[in-house]
DNA sequence: TACTATAAAGGTCAAAGAAAGTCAAACTAT
DNA sequence: ATAGTTTGACTTTCTTTGACCTTTATAGTA
């Protein structure tokens, strides 16, 4: 293991443990490593990734933070490939299939699903680029996994 | 919690506690936290806005106060209100407090808020064409009208 | 009594500071 | 040669500070 990086992401998987989640300042690590800040960016998005089963947030400005969470998503193949599949962009009657079939398997509620139809909407994405299949692939994923993260809280 | 606003902004709904409203004096808080009575504007405007469900009065001169209320009038009120600032573009901070606002409300339960959240998250957002503020206002706006439909139709 | 000066509030706004994010160039290892 | 890593310049977001402005109460004076 000779690559700082490697180092980062072992440090901050040991800090974590078995807890669900962790709080870091980019600078602090980043200083505590002698690194660039956007070091800690690199090791975020390549290692602590959902495909790895991490979620991240943050905030900037005075206080800000980093909150590293682990999702559950390896222990669900479906998850895993909806996850997977939304990759590339999806129209609103593939998310639609997605969140139906997600009902089906309790993943969510009715209420929930309808919420979700709403966000992920033509309406509600129409937009002047074109964009609209791409941003409703990260939305669906980012409910997917924070999703997910929630409900491990519960147990 | 390590920046000085939030904490100002607990302490201020500590004081408040169940009651109606409360009356402060600018001055005296900022030198209880040692800090620029101006920033007492900022905890105020940011924090105990009507997306929040706060409403504020003050009286400059001699004697002078600042009074936070609770905006405790109808849902439907508060919702038409929320719907008309979601015509101009909301950042992720503020759209939190609309949503954190609306389950205080019981308009939408903490699992559906969740949802909600993730879908509105800066992560879910993100495109190249800076349209993230316009799109959230966009999706918040569609979720709510939707929901509202919803609701009336279970009556 | 009416008027004015002064002090005692609170308001506004812009600049500075304190984080984190992005992206591309340079470097390294396979 | 290619993929993975490291760095640094620049950007965005959120917070904190301070200088200057406006409003109100009150004490002093004609």
């Amino acid at each position: 293991m000779s690559n700082i990086s490697d180092m980062i992401e072992a440090f901050l998987i040991d800090t974590l443990g078995d807890d669900e989640y962790l709080d870091i300042s980019r600078n602090d690590l980043a200083n505590y490593f002698n690194v660039a800040p956007s070091q800690i960016n690199y090791v975020l998005t390549t290692r602590f990734n959902y495909e790895r089963g991490f979620l991240t947030e943050s905030k900037r400005g005075g206080g800000g933070y980093i909150t590293i969470m682990r999702t559950d998503s390896k222990n669900s193949t479906w998850l895993t490939g909806i996850l997977d599949r939304l990759n590339q962009d999806v129209d609103y009657r593939t998310a639609c299939y997605i969140v139906d079939e997600a009902v089906s398997r309790k993943v969510f509620s009715d209420s929930q699903a309808e919420i979700i139809k709403s966000a992920i909407s033509p309406a509600a994405l129409s937009n002047p680029f074109k964009l609209e299949n791409h941003l409703r692939s990260q939305i669906l994923q980012r409910i997917l996994l924070k999703h997910n993260v929630k409900q491990r809280e519960k147990d």
